[in-house]
DNA sequence: GTAATTTACGAACGCTCGCTATCTATACTG
DNA sequence: CAGTATAGATAGCGAGCGTTCGTAAATTAC
């Protein structure tokens, strides 16, 4: 409950919304530099106003000055141009999985500064905690960022995670993890604001940030597991805490549910170990097929649409009928939220056309507005760039003071 | 003075902060008055400002001055109370059904000052837009408001409706009716801003405040048909404008929608209109039954959830089939969604207990979280209700300016 | 090379607004 | 009837913004 400030106030209030107003309108067109006149147009305040806020902002190290333009062959004295110091709040992403650990380091205009990725085979709890440690130094060092510097962090971890007590629930792949307290331990390492959330989600951040603009989006992140994420005119939409849990949709007419089973049943009937059995039935009952001939012992998902990709009917049927599962179990929930686009990224996601068009035609059979259908551009990046971006948003949330009527009842 | 003004800020913005910050205080704390010393607490300025404002919007008609307290014995001088005059900006809902419009006049504070209803057995398009006329003039007179004094009016249409033209699409049951322009003809009577949304987003909506609070509600409404509308923290989801249309569910594995139908396959299954088809087939079946016996020869969906709720083996076999169904189709949209509550309301929710049960049963199989499940309070009235709520939201917007950091393209 | 032109930066002035402090008004209490 | 507690009105002060004018720097024209 913040008691009183509630709106308004003095003038020294309406300084600050003035100061705020400047760098939002420098932040919106970031990395492009602006000019004084220009930041008068985009604010509608006076320019001695403007230029006071500017100087503030500048003494206080949130911007930077440039020399003037030489490519810029305009008449009358050249312009002081502002930009973002970058440096002057850099934020950090951290992308827990069972088999690597990655971690982003950004500027406050959001360039990457540097990014890190260690792989391993399966650490135990109390290891993971180690190599995060590790990799998070290497990450700063190579970004040239003081551990005192980082305004905020945001770490990313499978599973269902809890805001307020920072735990994590549902994560069969790390024996252990739920009962490690990591925005702690993080905070250990950086002293900044940490916050923690479902990969799934920060992924759908990331790739609504590339996509850019308002409307909603679901991004589907499609391997092993199946998770999604909504982001509704740029804010992540969380439910109680488990919204986009799509892997414990059911498949069959009599399907079940039961939240201590590592795997929902869409997970087990179109996850890519899913994928990769019934290529591999496949394969058995048609040994003739270029899909046995591609996949051989050890077939797996990528053999499935490779095959599929060079028109084998076997490996076809396979991506059919997965492209089936999948569109039957999403339709209702496209549906009811009406996305502006679906999003499908993860291991899965490398599949390519072959699964998206399939997936497409069985949509198109099941929904009213049928929504863009698109390949997640970011790979396997994106995990990493939502925990940086929604670091970010924090920094600027904090600096950027709405001050009036925001106050929830 | 000269250029555009809003947008920047100067003193006389931070004048218009400050007294929205007390007339917003003032509405928070609606219906009950308040003192000034009551608004300095609240707004965090000092008693002049607080002051100047009260007196601002007394002129301005915003708000009205009460006596002392009688009951109120506390000592010293009374304090004047001020509390918000409802008077000032009477907001107009319209419910337009196919056999029934509903008008609603309520005054700023949310104090319904009329409600008046006319039924019909299918009127054209042509006849409800006299209808319409009738009953809103009717509406204003019982509530003393002249037309000119309504602040903004919003209408409710079954169908999808594309919040920019104005029209309505997928209306099957009034000839005509998407050709109407709607908000063009409620604007010829009352000259203020018009808006038209889906019945079922402005039941929801009307469902969210009254249960107030934040989280995240799925309001069904069951009838013949079943449209859902999604509120987000008081904010309601219409995604690309077809949100919440859970009545095209698939229901069968091999269903396939087609937008020209006018039912959905969920409606074909679980509407009122299955239900007592199932209960006359189920009846046919059993005619030693409770439920022939209740039902007779035209047996319709009250009787089946009477019979049910007389532990009728046969109606509870019906009842338990439409719950299974109702559940199956929109177990994915809760996990995705995560609602903190699902209700359900329209006519099929006077079965009451029975159904509820029975629902509830089968989603707790087929969900992580899950939510709250209720009936709605609001009975018919929960569309007009949401559609003067929708207006007072329209009005309290305009008047509550958000001062900076927003008008940027 | 000098002057005119164009553009942008910088400083002084006046205005509005909100906050602090003080004074006045009212009603209950002993 | 006097005392006291609470609330409303009023003056002075400070802060910030907007307007206006003067100055600096670069390009173009002669």
């Amino acid at each position: 409950m913040s008691k009183g400030t509630v709106g308004g106030g003095g003038t020294t209030m309406l300084r600050r919304i003035n100061v705020a107003a400047v760098l939002d309108a420098v932040r919106r067109s970031a990395p492009a530099p602006l000019r004084v006149a220009e930041l008068v147009e985009r604010t509608g305040l006076a320019r001695p106003t403007v230029a006071q806020a500017v100087d503030e902002l500048l003494d206080a190290g949130w911007l930077q000055q440039h020399g003037p333009d030489s490519a810029d062959r305009s008449l009358g004295r050249p312009a002081i141009r502002v930009s973002l110091r970058g440096r002057a709040a850099p934020v950090l992403g951290l992308d827990v999985g069972p088999h690597r650990v990655t971690v982003g380091v950004s500027d406050l205009a959001g360039r990457k500064l540097s990014l890190v990725r260690r792989s391993g085979p399966g650490w135990t709890a109390q290891q993971l905690l180690g190599v995060i440690s590790e990799v998070i130094t290497e990450a700063l060092a190579e970004a040239e960022v003081p551990a005192e510097d980082v305004a905020a962090a945001v770490a990313a971890s499978p599973g269902i995670v809890d805001e307020h007590t920072g735990r994590v629930q549902l994560v069969p792949s790390v024996p252990g993890w739920s009962a490690i307290d990591l925005i702690k331990h993080v905070r250990g390492l950086l002293d900044c604001p940490v916050m923690l959330d479902n990969d799934a989600n920060l992924a759908a951040l990331a790739i609504a940030a590339a996509r850019g603009g308002t409307g909603t989006l679901l991004a589907v992140q499609w391997g092993e597991r199946l998770g999604a994420g909504i982001v509704i005119d740029g804010r992540l939409h969380r439910g109680t805490g488990a919204a986009g849990e799509i892997g414990f949709i059911a498949t069959a007419p009599d399907d079940v549910i039961n939240p201590e089973d590592s795997r929902g049943p869409l997970e087990r009937a179109v996850g890519s170990e899913a994928i990769a059995a019934l290529g591999r039935q496949a394969a058995l009952d048609h040994p003739e097929s270029r899909l046995a001939e591609l996949g051989g012992e050890q077939l797996d998902t990528a053999d499935v649409f490779a095959a599929a990709a060079e028109r084998d009917p076997v490996a076809q049927a396979v991506v059919q009928r997965v492209a089936r599962d999948f569109a039957r179990a999403l339709a209702p929930a496209v549906l009811v939220l009406d996305p502006t686009a679906v999003v499908i990224g993860g291991g899965v996601a490398r599949a390519g056309a072959v699964l998206l068009d399939a997936i497409s035609d069985q949509l198109r059979l099941l929904t009213l507005n049928h929504p863009k259908l698109e390949l997640s551009a970011l790979a396997e990046d994106a995990v990493v760039t939502g925990a940086m971006r929604m670091a970010l948003d924090e920094v600027w949330q904090r600096k950027l003071p709405t001050p009036a009527l925001t106050s929830t009842t």
